[in-house]
DNA sequence: GATAGCCCTTCCCCTTAGGGGAGAGTCAAT
DNA sequence: ATTGACTCTCCCCTAAGGGGAAGGGCTATC
């Protein structure tokens, strides 16, 4: 399969294939003559893996890593929950950091009147050290 | 005051003073003879600003949109406001959109056992196509 | 006066995860 | 044979600085 239909059926763009294949961690056979990266349905498969780990937040390494994982019948799910379960500390930290600063920029929204006038307790707000 | 101490009085790096510099966002002087930068207390006083609406995930070009209405003591508290509630959209967004994957990455890992045994509802959640 | 130690400068590469586009080669159909 | 779609590599770009090298400056101490 051709990068331009593996990238189709994984959802990517062929941007995404030749980045994963240059970095080493979605690595097609490459046809000798031409030159061109020639993807199995294997190699799809893990497309798509990384695709929906992508999706979910996973750093590129992390991707790797969870590669190795999918690839290994034998690795024990504990590996797997320990690094979803980081993502997940990973996602509430950032959920209560926006939180928070959601909380305080809508204060500051509040107490501003948006009309002609100059007086604005937002910039008041920001500028106050 | 030297970029150090101006850095030191902002809460920020020299190399931010710098980019900011660089990019025209806070301007010192700069001395002829020695080339060093010269931060007045009005330029600290930007930086400070600047490292607030940072701080609210406000972007460079934000902040120097920000910072004109910040210098310009006749805008209409109006252009202020619009920004910041564009900002709490942008938050919003995000918000949910980590909600989400929380949610979804949350049931995966919650099917997992995390044992020793290879049997993984995660690698299975994100390899099913 | 000389040396040490810290501060300043510019310059360049590095980060994430690819996107955009140029220039050149390839493939399939007409 | 030609056309159009596809592919290749190569290079620059993103946001917001961080790290560090090489070179110059300031002040204190010996």
């Amino acid at each position: 399969m051709k990068i331009g239909d593996a990238a189709s059926a994984a959802g990517l763009t062929v941007k995404t294939l030749r980045y994963y294949a240059n970095i080493g961690l979605v690595t097609p056979q490459i046809s000798e003559e031409t030159g061109y990266r020639n993807y199995a349905e294997t190699d799809v498969a893990k497309l798509k893996f990384v695709g929906t780990a992508r999706r979910f937040n996973f750093s590129i390494e992390e991707c790797r890593e969870l590669l190795g994982l999918y690839e290994n019948k034998n690795r024990p799910s504990r590996e797997v929950k320990k690094i979803t379960l980081n993502k997940l500390d990973d996602i509430d930290a950032k959920l209560a950091e926006l939180q928070e600063l959601k909380q305080e920029l809508q204060t500051l929204a509040n107490a501003c009147d948006g009309d002609d006038r100059p007086n604005c307790p937002i910039i008041d707000g920001l500028a106050k050290s």
